[in-house]
DNA sequence: GTGAAAGCGCTAACAG
DNA sequence: CTGTTAGCGCTTTCAC
């Protein structure tokens, strides 16, 4: 009734050559050297697998062995560029160790995280690279309970002793505002979101105490908090009003890339020109950074480096399966590029 | 010996309550009413599930079924603007629809991408979303053969008739050069990437006809193609040099939001100055080409109508399993957004 | 209403 | 060197 191609099996190619299933099965998992088979029969198994297309069923297969090969990735937001790129990297390192990859984005929205690790679970990866996102704490436990391996990056879980690799924040943060003090930026507006993210918190301390051992006295409104989740323009007017509201500002250090973009739009709204009129730092970097009118200084996170040892630790984690007695933690420093947006400027007096 | 928690299975759930697995797998998916299920053994059993955490084994389901409820989607490049958008979006949609989805990205290599192709076959996914390379014409006929349900979208693979959802290439570039030619820019150098995609074909085929239709002469080389696969400076090098060689030219027209950054940077090392000296147009939009100074024109490509048709269909044709007798194909027009970087200017001689 | 049992395709322990 | 076989966890037909 079928006119569907029937699916060839391990069983077809057996009977076909007339051998047992375990002989293929062996052949099959290039056991062929270690369980005596010999070299021919090896041959005229590879022959017919070829011929016929065979493919062993994936599913079968992690069914019995319990290893899918597979992993999972929660990022914030694929189309996000930092996230895309660590994707990328992680995607290359993961195919050359014959890994696949299912992504997820959590939109930094914590129901929705909980439902991605929920179900990379169920769709049995053998591990998990995790951005996470505010009170995941229970989930990351329970994960450490299963001994699901896994490893968290760009952000850690306060309360939660597990593996990560992230970026040194506070450093980052600190000596981006140390570059725009030693130009003679003395009054400078802190923009971040409003969660609070390790990875921010860590940003806005780096921010804060450059201020404090400058000896600088902020008598200004120096930190705006958005909260994303809201529309694009909302957020650029928000920035725009924050601006226009402090006029002594001199110059602008966002937390992230995306703010810095929405700032940038937001002082172009207020017909602000960057440098002469204020200053402009961004966390992350992003290709277009260079580009702009004046390109943009940043804080820039060696992407490669940190998606790379994320996911060879977490190699390490699936292919051993001991868990190591404390937690593994890398932190990485992250590059101050200085361009034209924050000019070394004549001091000026009050 | 073993002390790690032993998995829990449905089988510990039966004997827990003292009834059949089939019992339980019929709560388990659903189909207690129609099976005849009395409510309260529906809920003791629910409630059991709920207590023990038991999730059912997902490689079991997919060998027993032959559905995993995954699909996959090969990409060029992750971590590109568009791409990243449109994983996004087909992440968002499938996941409403209760799928997980698989990524990777061909870099446009063709090896890669067959062997992408083949590895999404044996992770078994039940459906695949393709940005198809050049001479992937077996692949795809052979997914065709094997009856796997797949939708192609960017560019078509020549030669083969297939579902696909794809941008209309010529009449974007047909539209944006006409666009060029309105604001009185007649000698326009067309920047494109050397291996013949169907869609950069098809913009070129717009940039040339639109340049016929208006009956204006290239008396230069008025298209350039660059390989992709150098280093970025080399590529922006190409560019550079191919505006000095033809002073002449007074607009650009790069066939990609990559090229047209490269081309930014090409022309700011030239000391030109966009539009004064030099109009730029691309194809594909990218958050940043509205804030650069001059903003950028582009065609911008409806991505969230492109991603979404092409995960729906592809969903009917896994649900439907009905292969339609003729290929469904969707072309879907782009938006010309005017920005500053091509104002109109006085007409000019010779 | 519920249960027994076959079988999806594969691996590997065990037996020759 | 090769074959037999149990079983991974689940769904579903058929029987009671």
């Amino acid at each position: 009734m079928n006119t569907s191609v029937k699916k060839i099996s391990i069983k077809d190619i057996a009977k076909e050559l007339n051998l047992s299933i375990t002989t293929v099965s062996f052949v099959l998992n290039g056991k062929g050297k270690k369980m005596g088979i010999s070299p021919e029969t090896n041959n005229r198994v590879h022959a017919l697998i070829k011929k016929r297309g065979f493919k062993p069923n994936n599913a079968a297969r992690v069914l019995r062995n319990g290893k899918s090969k597979t992993i999972g990735l929660i990022v914030e937001d694929i189309s996000n560029y930092f996230f895309g790129k660590i994707a990328k990297v992680i995607e290359v390192e993961a195919n050359k160790n014959g890994y696949s990859v299912f992504f997820s984005s959590t939109e930094n929205n914590n129901a929705t995280a909980k439902k991605l690790i929920n179900k990379m679970k169920d769709s049995s990866v053998d591990g998990i690279i995790i951005t996470a996102t505010q009170g995941l704490k229970t989930e990351i436990l329970k994960l450490k309970e299963e001994n699901i391996p896994f490893v968290l990056i760009d952000r850690l879980v306060p309360g939660v002793d597990a593996d990560y690799v992230i970026l040194d924040n506070y450093i980052g943060a600190y000596n981006l505002t140390k570059h725009l003090i030693d130009n003679n930026y003395k009054k400078i507006g802190f923009v971040t979101i409003e969660n609070g993210m390790s990875q921010m918190i860590d940003r806005e301390r780096g921010f804060v105490d450059a201020l404090s051992d400058a000896k600088i006295k902020t008598g200004y409104n120096s930190i705006l908090k958005v909260s994303i989740g809201q529309s694009d323009e909302v957020i650029v007017d928000r920035i725009k009003n924050y601006v226009a509201e402090n006029p002594t500002i001199d110059s602008l250090f966002f937390s992230t890339n995306y703010l810095g973009a929405f700032g940038i739009e937001a002082i172009q709204k207020n017909n602000l020109k960057i440098p002469s009129n204020i200053a402009v730092v961004s966390f992350d970097d992003n290709v277009f950074f260079k580009l702009l009118t004046p390109s943009i200084t940043v804080a820039s996170q060696p992407i490669k480096e940190i998606a790379t040892k994320a996911f060879q630790h977490l190699m390490k984690k699936i292919e051993n399966e001991s868990s190591q007695p404390r937690p593994y933690g890398q932190i990485i420093a992250p590059d101050i590029i200085v361009r034209d947006s924050s000019p070394k400027r004549k001091p000026r007096g009050k």
